[in-house]
RNA sequence: GGGCGUAUAGCUCAGUGGUAGAGCACUACGUUGACAUCGUAGGGGUCGCAAGUUCGAACCUUGCUACGCCCA
């Protein structure tokens, strides 16, 4: 879509306009992934959004990055690669669709596995594509025409091989122990998903009564002991105390009768009881507690001997002993829906059998009182997705040994051969890395990759990548029947990295050439789930780091800082954003607030500060254009004589720099307010104003023809460096402006090669003082903004004397000072000001305020004292001039200098004024 | 209990040894043409507190306070 003949720009800039438009082209055009076979590779992958996902501002912010990069790298030539697509997300996804069943009274069991599968597959055709449409509203570059998923066939195949090559080196086992399970969805989970909460509880105190006529040495017939989840009694299998607790020395080794189920138990000594805490006796549950379980493997109980109490949705069920009393079975653990449950059912019956030990308190009258338990605050796990209280239950279920996989990327992050930016989640990466708990890898669902393991009717397990192949393993004849569970989502997107590029197939062309990949952008909050189980898998499979650097973003906070939250009502949605201030204000916010990991906190000020920053930019163009400036043919910076264009190709090099040294350390903050500051501070506020009067003369004047060309070629190069953050209205302009070869999108990056002349820059540096100085004396005195004074300058400075000359229509214009005259001003009440060494005293007669005037010069004149002060104290100091590094010394000694000088100018300024 | 982080202008944040900045907000002035989604000028900070190191500390060290996050 070059534009060969430009058409005015519209006076408004209107982001809605021109962002499907060109979103739609550089698709279809395929300028996402250039063909550059030559060129350096640059490869990142997105972090695969959950396919029932929609964008959410964490999203935005991570994939606004990501894009920022991806641009920049393809500006810069490389062969930039960004890998996209989606998670099948186990839970949430199957969780979406049962809910959908549950609207029209319908569930998932009604169907078999394979109708019900089909029909998550319909839901993900229909409506699985909404966040990667979103995506694209947000500008995204990635490379759609390899869009993946993780249940796609070839993915698949990489689970599986995964599967069955940690298997066969004996890093993945079956183990019966105790899970982290979810009674409302019905499955276990890992460690990562469990959320620890602090809630309002209870904590009960019973007697447990000895037997045989054992006494303790107190003399006590019983035991107390304390408990926060009383209904575990019903299958607890020992009381512990600590084995040198002098208080219970009599009866270890005794039983005690348990109350209600009239289970004969152990008194066992253990470590585990903490004589200090209460009675120093404990229960022991070690069939539905982590500490419990280890206790009783300590005492000799084996896992398959555990006392299990409660169904797949926590409702009791009876023990193998069968001792729990009939009116407790299927009752819910504890109170649900109103409902009492075996908790409140047990406390009842302990409290009938005098078993209770109440708790004594005082009423807010101070009178004493009996509770059944003391209140406390309990910290209790939570399901991450179910969001109800985990159980600890005892299954066979799959582990990934976590510990072993840990090695190498621990050891790769220490070495530097993955680098984690910012630094410091490295301690906290090396904390979790080497206290790792065995994966839970098995998830009691239907949608997800299926575990490739068979048993026969004995039990015995066959591991292959196919049922023939297990067959195979088992021998003709035998029946095998396949496991019915699916493997974590995370174990299968951890393959992200490599099983995207054509993984397993060893010599997969894009896997020879992007992998290792050279970033991975993701929140601080997946580095457990997500980040370190790539290393794992990256290291394990191709014995390579997945990518040669980590970045970690913070999180996007609400206005006050809180998190945001679908139940607080305090999410802001980033479509919203784009609607009302465009995807390039939006884009241009996270960059510029995302200062190396830190939170940030939603300001939307600040994105309508961004939008004006476009609308400023799209004014400066309409500029240019009305004045015959358009699109640069060079890359290099044109040939220039005159001042103004000199220093703004200087500028913009320094900017160009500026922006790589940022985008080196992944700065993006510097990285966008280095372009930010450049357009607005230094190419409209100064060059444009500067450039003004030259096309006022003659428009074929040798100067007019440089100047054009030379803002040209600048603003072009803001329109590339700009481009990484505002993608559309700089490809908008970039057309807009003149015909093009090629689409910004695939465009070069700044390369000046010029030289930046000295004088050129000193003397705009030099206009651009006295213009400032002079606006602000203007101010001080209230003398008209607009108003032409004459001014004189009896002594110029080499820089004053070639600048006066050359660019008197600037200081004319910018300054509001003609003529200026080399020589004595007339005699009479003056205005003076000072840009550098040079005095310009302009005459005011009956218009100045005198009183003002002096009383101006003197506040410089007491400021400039002031700093000559401190510097003359700090040179006076020995210490100083001997011990300060050399630099600093003749910086303050040059600081003095010029501090002297200004004092000199003002103190003679105000000697004229008499 | 362990670990990490934060505290700088009214607000949101930069600033890893040389005397403090940006954006927004605020005040005053300004619309005979790039832009009022703007321009010009200006006010505003004992850099959380205390001690130490140093010629010199927002920055380094230690302690304290407050807040946040993660792990147990």
């Amino acid at each position: 879509m070059t534009v060969s003949n430009p058409q005015p720009l519209p006076t408004t800039f209107d982001p809605a306009a021109i962002e499907a438009r060109w979103y739609q082209h550089w698709e279809t055009k395929g300028l996402f992934r250039p063909h550059r076979p030559e060129a350096e590779p640059f490869t990142i992958v997105n972090p695969p959004p959950n396919v029932t996902g929609s964008l959410h501002i964490g999203h935005a912010l991570d994939n606004t990055l990501q894009d920022v990069v991806i641009r920049y790298e393809r500006l810069r030539g490389k062969d930039a690669l960004w890998v996209v697509g989606t998670d099948h997300a186990g839970i949430a996804t199957q969780m979406v669709v049962e809910r959908q069943l549950e609207a029209q009274q319908d569930k998932r069991t009604n169907y078999t596995r394979e109708d019900f599968i089909a029909k998550v597959w319909a839901w993900k055709e229909e409506s699985g594509g909404t966040i990667t449409r979103q995506l694209r509203r947000l500008g995204c570059s990635m490379d759609w025409s390899r869009e993946q998923f993780t249940m796609d066939p070839h993915f698949t195949r990489a689970v599986i091989k995964t599967f069955v090559d940690l298997y066969r080196d004996g890093l993945i086992y079956r183990d019966k122990r105790l899970v982290n399970w979810d009674p409302k969805l019905k499955t276990a989970i890992s460690d990562l998903e469990v959320e620890t909460q602090t809630i309002p509880g209870h904590f009960w105190r019973f007697k447990y009564p000895l037997a045989d006529g054992a006494r303790t040495e107190a003399g006590a017939d019983h035991l107390i002991v304390a408990t926060t989840r009383p209904e575990t009694m019903l299958a607890d299998m020992a009381v512990a105390v600590h084995p040198a607790d002098e208080r219970y020395q009599s009866v270890i080794g005794k039983h005690i009768i348990l109350p209600i189920t009239g289970r004969r138990v152990p008194v066992i000594a253990d470590e585990h009881a903490d004589p200090e805490l209460g009675s120093g006796c404990v229960k022991i549950t070690p069939g539905h507690d982590f500490n419990d379980f280890e206790v009783g493997k300590r005492a000799g109980i084996a896992p398959a001997a555990m006392l299990n109490m409660f169904d797949p949705q926590a409702n009791v069920c009876q023990t193998a002993d069968g001792l729990v009393p009939q009116e407790f079975i299927g009752l819910h653990r504890f109170r649900k829906d109103g409902v009492d449950g075996a908790r409140e059912l047990v406390v009842k019956r302990m409290k009938e059998l005098g078993l209770l030990v109440p708790f004594i308190t005082k009423d807010k009258d101070g009178n004493e009182i009996a509770l059944d338990a003391e209140p406390r605050q309990i910290p209790t796990p939570f399901g991450d997705r179910g969001g109800v209280v985990i159980e600890p239950w005892l299954t066979d279920q799959w582990y990934v040994n976590a510990a072993e996989l840990a090695k190498k990327p621990t050891e790769a992050v220490r070495r530097g051969d993955i680098e984690i930016v910012p630094r410091s989640w490295e301690k906290t990466f090396f904390n979790w890395m080497e206290n790792i708990q065995p994966w839970c890898i098995s998830r009691q669902l239907w949608w997800g990759h299926r575990i490739p393991a068979w048993f026969d009717k004995d039990g015995k397990i066959y591991v292959a990548e196919s049922a023939e192949e297990a067959q195979q393993q088992a021998g003709e004849g035998v029946a095998l029947r396949q496991d019915e569970d699916v493997l974590d989502t995370w174990f299968s997107s951890a393959l992200w990295p490599f099983a995207t590029l054509g993984w397993p197939e060893a010599d997969a062309p894009l896997l020879q050439r992007h992998y290792p990949n050279s970033l991975l952008i993701s929140g601080f909050d997946i580095l457990f789930f997500w980040d370190a189980r790539m290393m794992m898998m990256g290291f394990y499979h191709l014995d390579k780091r997945p990518w040669d650097r980590l970045y970690l973003h913070g999180l996007v906070r609400a206005a006050d800082g809180a998190k945001m939250s679908k139940s607080k009502g305090n999410v802001v949605d980033p479509l919203g954003l784009i609607d009302k201030y465009g995807a390039d204000a939006l884009r241009f916010f996270m960059a510029a607030m995302e200062s190396q990991g830190r939170d940030i906190k939603m300001d939307e000020k600040r994105v309508e500060g961004y939008r004006n920053f476009a609308t400023k930019l799209w004014n400066a163009a309409r500029f240019c254009q009305a004045n015959g400036i358009g699109a640069s043919a060079s890359i290099a910076a044109p040939p220039a004589r005159l001042a103004a264009n000199q220093w703004i190709i200087g500028e913009v090099a320094a900017c160009a720099a500026a922006i790589e040294a940022a985008m080196a350390e992944l700065r993006f903050d510097n990285a966008a307010n280095a372009i930010y500051q450049f357009t607005w501070s230094k190419f409209c506020d100064w060059y444009l104003e500067l450039i003004k009067p030259v096309f006022a003369g003659d428009p074929d004047s040798p100067a007019a023809l440089e100047t054009r060309s030379v803002a040209g070629w600048a603003l072009d190069q803001i329109l590339v460096m700009l481009h990484p953050f505002m993608p559309f209205i700089t490809e908008e302009l970039w057309h807009r402006l003149g015909a093009r070869e090629y689409e910004l999108i695939v465009a070069k990056w700044p390369a000046p090669q010029a030289e930046v002349s000295r004088e050129a820059t000193e003397a705009i540096d030099w206009v651009i003082e006295l213009t400032t100085n002079t606006r602000s004396a203007r101010a001080e005195l209230g003398i008209a903004p607009g108003a032409k004074l004459a001014a004189y300058i009896a002594e110029p400075s080499p820089v004053a004397s070639r600048t006066i000359a050359r660019s008197a229509a600037a200081i004319e214009r910018l300054a509001r000072l003609a003529p200026v005259t080399i020589g004595a001003a007339p005699p009479g009440a003056a205005m003076q000001v000072i840009a550098g060494e040079d005095v310009f005293i302009i005459p005011l007669e009956g218009v100045i305020d005198i009183a003002a005037e002096k009383a101006r010069l003197e506040k410089a004149l007491a400021a400039s004292q002031k700093e000559a002060r401190s510097l003359e104290g700090r040179l006076a100091n020995p210490a100083f001039v001997e011990r300060a590094a050399p630099q600093a010394v003749d910086k303050a000694r040059a600081d003095l200098a010029h501090h002297q000088g200004e004092i000199a100018r003002l103190t003679a300024a105000l000697a004229r004024l008499g």
